[in-house]
DNA sequence: GCCGGGGTAAACACCT
DNA sequence: CAGGTGTTTACCCCGG
């Protein structure tokens, strides 16, 4: 009838931007690009639309950066044995540097100028950090820092890194000159001087962010003092009460674990305990190498992943393979090399902080696992497909695509199923899934019009949305029988093909997310016991299904990934947590791998039940 | 080339 | 009437 109107189809839209297009690791660095920008705007539209709490966008932003290891973080990492086996083996090493560098022990006397001259030093070891950061970022090693000036930073990386500019020695001599301080009075200075602390949290992306430990010393640059601002920008949505070092009622120094009812108190433990003295040091110290190993093993997994991939043929046209890891974090460089590696030779996408990466398509994956499906010219539908299973996609990265204005690799449909599933009753409101889509997704803050007309289309044209009478109007329910039986299931339909695969892949058994996929599925054959041992291939073994399971709301609800063990230690090093709303989100416990290496799985409760023992890849 | 799945656009009906 | 909600159709792209 009248529907001629569209003749070159909807592809004609500028914004929408149906299907083909550029897609690929580019993508996936424009979109981090994106990230960056829209953290250091800090306005971030994510708060409009998507009811965010405050917080979201630094923590968010600090998610990005998988670097942002805080120390709890690294006690959780390192199980308390290997910590304390650790921390005792480095004590020693760092307490003989000390004593042959006859480290002074913390004076009485107030802070004075070797105190500013500390911070100087400081400063300048920030610096050198940066320099030493940039290079990294190029290496595709470590992320860009989160956000400019407003942003919260990504701590450590470059104090941890084994080049850093602060090598023991630099170290050495800067407790040296603040040798002759005092034992700072209150928990701003304490921090400012604690290493551990203060550079984890504040990064080192700026000097002026830098801003020395004793507050009232004005920058160069003349932005004020910013102790306390840096605090609150820390990647880890501290709330004004809280402290780094303190969560779940307890000190999280270092082998400490020391009990505090308040932050007050805590802070006068941190104070006693914790001062400036040769003990702190050398325990910042074995923090810093601690760190540092971390990020060299991240190198390490980074750099087999890709040669995974590359083997398996994931991205054969790319220039340098290891350098721009794939992950987040490390992706999170400059627009420029952006445009050097797009594989598919497309025009770039607009870059700027308000152009959506959207006409990238792709990029979504970039996180996670997936990404090896979404490398290349690969059609969102084929990732959807034959990727990773929402759930885990979503849990691991959500993260990203609620800040980056990504379209997610997934269809409409099971994305309109995952916002009813996860929640308690099952059924929204058409509003609410809107809603959901928004909240969720940064790329459906925009072009409402055109996502809001599919997903109204979507729930009346797949009978697995079932349209249910309320009292206020009416919800929408999902109808699982009909979902599952809406596509016939490429894997379920062949068992050959997925034995291929996994046999493919040298691996002996399908990741965690394709587990709790195939479990969500009731698909029998991946349960069996055979088929789900190891985990190696991560997110590479996603097949066959788009669905989404709960593995989202658990990690909203918790703030953090499950506790479970990663098996995939080489997979994407971005952690990204989303912050819980009201408590720490390192305060949960997590493992090494689950905090180092953002792409592990996160199921749900079921997928638990499901989920076999997990395995230490090999 | 056909077919089916998915995305987009739009027309249209109905309701508030 | 405007806007939201649903439904349906048409067309496009893509992969099998």
């Amino acid at each position: 009838t009248t529907v001629g109107g569209p003749i070159a189809g909807g592809r004609a839209s500028p914004e929408g931007g149906g299907g083909g297009g550029g897609r690929g690791a580019k993508a996936l660095q424009v979109a981090r690009q994106f990230l960056l920008q829209q953290a250091a705007g800090l306005s971030s539209p994510s708060s409009n639309e998507g009811k965010q709490p405050a917080v979201q966008v630094p923590v968010s932003v600090a998610m990005m950066s998988p670097q942002m290891i805080t120390p709890q973080q690294m006690q959780q990492i390192l199980s308390p044995p290997q910590l304390q086996a650790l921390l005792q083996q480095q004590q020693a090493i760092m307490l003989q540097q000390v004593t042959a560098h006859r480290l002074p022990f913390v004076s009485q006397q107030p802070l004075g100028n070797k105190q500013l001259a500390f911070q100087q030093q400081l400063l300048q070891m920030q610096q050198l950090q940066q320099q030493h950061l940039l290079n990294l970022q190029r290496q595709g090693l470590v992320s860009l820092p989160a956000a400019g000036a407003a942003g919260p930073c990504p701590p450590l990386m470059a104090v941890s890194h084994p080049h850093a500019a602060v090598c023991p020695s630099d170290l050495q001599q800067l407790w040296k000159e603040v040798t002759a301080a005092q034992p700072v009075e209150d928990s701003i200075k304490q921090e400012g001087l604690d290493l551990t602390t203060n550079t984890s949290n504040s990064t080192s992306f700026s000097a002026a962010k830098v801003s020395p430990p004793i507050s009232h010393h004005p920058l160069p640059n003349g932005q004020s003092t910013m102790h306390t601002p840096r605090r609150d920008s820390s990647s880890h949505e501290e709330t004004p009460g809280s402290h780094p070092l303190y969560g779940h009622g307890e000190c999280k120094w270092p082998g400490c674990e020391t009990l505090c009812e308040d932050l007050g108190q805590f802070v006068k433990h941190l104070n006693t305990e914790h001062a400036l003295d040769d003990r702190s040091t050398a325990q910042c110290r074995v923090q810093m190498q601690v760190v540092q190993q971390l990020e060299i093993q991240l190198a390490k997994e980074s750099e087999r992943l890709q040669a995974m991939m590359a083997h398996l043929h994931m991205r054969p046209s790319e220039p340098k393979p290891f350098s721009q890891p794939l992950n987040l974090v490390s992706s999170a460089t400059l627009s420029k090399s952006t445009s050097d590696t797009f594989p598919d030779g497309l025009p770039h996408p607009p870059t700027s902080a308000t152009a959506p990466i959207t006409p990238l398509r792709q990029g979504p994956s970039v996180i996670s696992s997936s990404t090896l499906h979404s490398v290349g010219p690969i059609r969102r539908r084929n990732s959807e497909k034959f990727c990773t299973p929402i759930s885990s996609e979503l849990a691991q990265n959500h993260e990203f695509y609620k800040n980056a204005d990504v379209r997610p690799p997934f269809t409409y449909a099971s994305l309109i199923r995952q916002a009813i599933l996860e929640t308690p009753d099952r059924q929204l409101t058409l509003n609410e899934i809107y809603n959901w889509f928004t909240r969720m997704f940064a790329y459906f803050r925009r072009n409402t019009a055109t996502w809001k007309n599919a997903v109204r289309h979507n729930l009346s044209l797949h009978k697995c949305f079932v349209r249910v009478e309320n009292v206020k109007g009416a919800v929408w329910t999902v109808d699982e029988h009909e979902y599952q039986k809406r596509r016939p299931p490429k894997m379920t339909g062949s068992p050959t093909l997925v034995k291929n695969m996994i046999s493919g892949l040298g691996y002996g058994a399908l990741n965690a997310s394709y587990q709790a996929a195939l479990a969500e599925s009731s698909f029998p054959l991946l349960n069996s016991p055979t088929m789900i041992n190891t985990s190696s291939a991560s997110g590479m073994l996603h097949v066959g299904h788009d669905d989404v399971s709960s593995t989202v709301e658990q990690v909203n609800s918790n703030g953090s990934s499950s506790p479970r063990l990663s098996p995939q230690q080489y997979s994407h090093p971005v952690h990204v947590k989303e912050e819980p709303a009201e408590a720490e989100d390192d305060s949960r416990p997590v493992s090494l791998l689950a905090t180092a290496t953002q792409n592990v799985t996160i199921p749900d409760d079921r997928d638990l039940e499901e989920e076999l023992p997990v395995e230490d890849l090999s």
